[in-house]
DNA sequence: TGCTGTGAATAGTTTCACAGCA
DNA sequence: TGCTGTGAAACTATTCACAGCA
């Protein structure tokens, strides 16, 4: 499925398609062009031809794409066709905002566990899930398997987060502090930086 | 100070290098190379130089950036040398969470207004601020006025929202929700989305 | 000497334009 | 006819390599 290296922002474009097309699926359109798709998620049609083209042939000429074949063909290629098993460090305001947010489940990721340090959040519940004590971590985390670690702490225990989660063999990290991470290069980071999206919003607020 | 046209990704990295340089001085860390700097961000440091070269010349031949002076630039250069006013749309999980985000009254962002459709929450307190009815979002961003509206509603009300945004004449816009949001050219809007962030983990998870 | 600033070379991405096929 | 798939062209971004200067 993978014959060359894919760039990253691809990937990215394939998660914008995919959503789209979900929605379309969800109206019960059912057939749909590049051209079209192209408006909707604000790109240019060869682009997304392009970005397809990587992956295989998944249209029809003189017809177009048929929306739940290329949406189901887009998840698998993006792997989402299986549960994705998360764990969350720091049930802040942030984490706590994330476990109760609906989209997760929704989508096929599903916390399993949530860490914290503070004394008083462990042991108390959000939603089904109690929370634990970050010292168990590495132990937990053996005992009930995740794929990917969300980091919600402050940022200056981020790292020593991430460490344990690599020590604990997970090979995903979703990372919510203004920080850069460092870990072995198996280990795959995404960072989620709303500060910086704020920032390039000022930027661009100043300059025009 | 603007002399060409400058990539967006520019903009981003020096939104990160700033982050750094603020950490260093944090740290009295007087004196920086371009090569140390790079290290510390996960870049080339020719990169570094390049992406600077498009404001000026900040640095001092065979010596280096000095930490503070260089900040003090990047924070000019960003618009970050001023307070932006913020006003949140949609006060759920993510929205609290933001509002109650350390962060933000840190870096001279601060917000001024929140809004909600919820009855049970309009009037009620969040840290300081009262929580309005989004009907009367117009009027009251008239009255006070904010920079920059951020949307942390649900999926199907942010195009609307964004709509009232761009009515009461705001011109930044940093959107939670996961949907490809509609505006006027001269509107800027920023998108932070986390469900494209673990999609893009899922699918490195899955490939390699 | 040891750094920055930058032209030139390279690498990567997007768009065009059209052949090829249902 | 009207779309996809794709080679070629255009554009954009990154890295190299070194001149120039404190």
């Amino acid at each position: 499925m993978k014959y060359a290296k894919i760039p990253e922002i691809t990937i990215h474009r394939l998660s914008v398609y995919a959503r789209h097309l979900a929605l379309l699926d969800m109206n019960n359109v059912k057939l749909i062009s590049s051209v079209n798709l192209a408006e909707a998620c604000g790109v240019n049609s060869a682009q997304i031809r392009k970005d397809l083209a990587y992956f295989g042939e998944f249209g029809v000429r003189g017809i177009g794409y048929y929306v739940k074949d290329l949406l189901f063909e887009l998840r698998k290629i993006l792997g989402l066709n299986k549960e994705w098993r998360l764990g969350l460090i720091g049930v802040g305001n942030l984490g706590a905002a994330l476990l109760r947010h609906a989209l997760f489940n929704k989508q096929g990721y599903i916390f399993v566990k949530a860490f914290d340090q503070d004394p008083e959040k462990i042991g108390t519940t959000i939603g089904t899930l109690v929370i634990d004590p970050v010292e168990k971590m590495e132990d937990e985390i053996e005992k009930v398997g995740i794929d990917i670690g969300v980091i919600a702490t402050q940022d200056q225990t981020a790292q020593e987060c991430a460490d344990r989660l690599v020590r604990a063999g997970v090979q995903g990290v979703l990372n919510f502090a203004p920080v850069q991470l460092k870990a072995p290069a198996d280990v795959h980071i995404e960072n989620v930086d709303f500060t910086l999206r704020l920032d390039a919003l000022c930027y661009k607020l100043t300059t025009d």
